[in-house]
DNA sequence: TGCATACCCATAATTTTCCATATATTCTCC
DNA sequence: GGAGAATATATGGAAAATTATGGGTATGCA
């Protein structure tokens, strides 16, 4: 499956339009991806961006939850915020405005790859984040334990 | 099975061009990676190494965890300074600028063998962990219990 | 007409590919 | 066993292809 990895930044001209790194629009093409699925993050003030397979997932697993419950429905809202972007011949997409306000971006963005997914920050906002999650990972100890099959421990 | 083994120096020139030990490419074949995985050692100033086989296990590891814990994002910090790099024909990898500047190297790196995975250090910095590696072994004493199914363990 | 989107082109910088060579290692035949 | 040939490895440089990025022009919708 395809795997999104490594950090890039690249610029948002004038028109919202911003590259989408070579290495990920590899991986999208992997996984047959015609473009690229964005919504704004739950958590940080950052974009998530999944290729079509992995929105599937997403879907799948929103749809085996109780209809009716409220982790449902909080889901859902990432469904109804998402916006399925074409990728142009040049490799670009246009950041639509609600995303750019909502990440703050201004000119740079950072793409961020986390395996299955991906994440579009404004450089510094990513860099903070960067810092408090690395120091987080050291406080908890820095050995990672992969077992092999679907386990896998920080200590 | 595939086993990084010994140590080797090799040159990296000015675009960061460096052969991987002939050794290790066959190590590679064998469990069928295109290419490697490098990414920044928690623990020390070295690039740590895999086949590419190994990022699906890191990949589903995180996959397998609650999406939204700090444990997953704790992993997405490996994944977002991880790179995959392609082995040219000639059996070099090109060593992105933010390996060479977190392991200092300076036109040497020196290829260590751990067994499932390899480290690259900068020559005099590698010396001089061994040196206390060994220290430590002869004070404590070294014991090894060998596990004879698959467990593996990465520092 | 004005704004937003899609499409096309140009270019600089980077990356990948290809070729050449030197050094080392293995092989083979005498 | 050893000389020389053949192979493999490591390394350097240059050409070719790709990527990132900016600008322009048509198209369509309100």
């Amino acid at each position: 499956m395809a795997v999104f990895l490594s950090t890039f930044e690249n610029k948002v001209d004038r028109k919202g339009r911003v590259s989408i790194p070579a290495s990920f629009r590899g991986a999208l093409d992997q996984e047959k991806s015609t473009g690229i699925i964005l919504y704004p993050s739950f958590k940080h003030a950052c974009i998530e961006g999944n290729g079509d397979e992995r929105i599937q997932e997403i879907v799948n697993s929103i749809d085996a939850l109780d209809a009716f419950s409220d982790e449902a429905e909080n889901l859902q809202t990432i469904l109804a915020d998402a916006r399925q972007l074409a990728i142009d011949s040049d490799g670009r997409i246009i950041l639509p405005s609600e995303f750019i306000e909502y990440a703050q971006l201004d000119g740079v963005a950072t793409f961020v790859g986390l395996g299955k997914g991906f994440q579009i920050w404004e450089p510094r906002t990513f860099m903070e984040h960067r810092a408090k999650n690395r120091e987080r990972a050291r406080k908890q100890g820095a050995t990672l334990q992969i077992v092999p099959s679907h386990k896998s421990v920080v200590t």
